[in-house]
DNA sequence: TACGAATTACTAAGTATATAGTAATTGCAG
DNA sequence: CTGCAATTACTATATACTTAGTAATTCGTA
């Protein structure tokens, strides 16, 4: 099954990660875009379908869960951006993404704290 | 202009940011994959419409440059890889990026250095 | 236990995307 | 300057994606 997610499916898939699982009218409370509930039902129902999400009972409705990671999910769309975008430069992409002036110290010291684990672990 | 690209589009651009410019010829010469000489002149066509080719005659054929940065194309592809996949976690998303085994050491190193002199600049 | 609001099941339709065929055009080789 | 191979212009079609309506079902509540 070769793990594909079309943009509102990656919207709904976004929510049940984030809050480990949800109902439909969850999604729907959280996507701030105006959708209809049956709409929201037919992406959760053709995710089942295609296995990335399973449901249980609860109440009359159905929570779903997530089936797989979003590491997973987020690998094929990374590459494509990495190696489209930024012809294959890692080190391209991480520039792009730490340009944004939004970026906190605290955060860009941890990334650098995780290179030096990293090296150090090569090194040795 | 809302610069958004198709996957196919994606990857005309890719040939043409890669290579500066491109003809017909050349773009299918560098996809792999079997397309007929028309499809990816359409797409072409459909990018000079939405203003992110231009082309220059060449022969009988057109050359088609890009009028858009790659960069500028690639943000909103990151952003949504970053905000639903990583739930904005640049971290996360470094982390990832960097997890493969085919990242050199080199490439390590240079990103560390990068973020030093981000770094550097946010001290002083 | 019967009603009703909420939910699920089924179906459909509009729009976007991807692909490529045929017709018209072009420019270079002979 | 003419033929033809390459190219562009125009048109069309199949599939994927997005959205949502109506019908059937369900469970809590009165």
């Amino acid at each position: 099954m070769p793990l594909h997610l079309t943009n509102r499916e990656l919207d709904v898939m976004a929510v049940l990660w984030e809050r480990e699982s949800a109902t439909v009218a969850e999604v729907l409370d959280v996507l701030s875009e105006e959708l209809a509930y049956t709409t929201v039902l037919t992406v959760l129902r053709g995710l089942e379908a295609k296995g990335h999400v399973r449901h249980e009972s609860e109440g009359k409705a159905f929570r779903y869960y997530p089936t797989v990671e979003p590491a997973k999910a987020g690998e094929k769309a990374l590459r494509r951006v990495l190696d489209k975008i930024y012809q294959g430069s890692r080190e391209l992409l991480v520039a792009r993404l730490l340009s944004d002036d939004a970026v906190s110290e605290d955060e860009l010291r941890r990334i650098r704290q995780m290179l030096d684990e990293r090296l150090g672990e090569v090194e040795r």
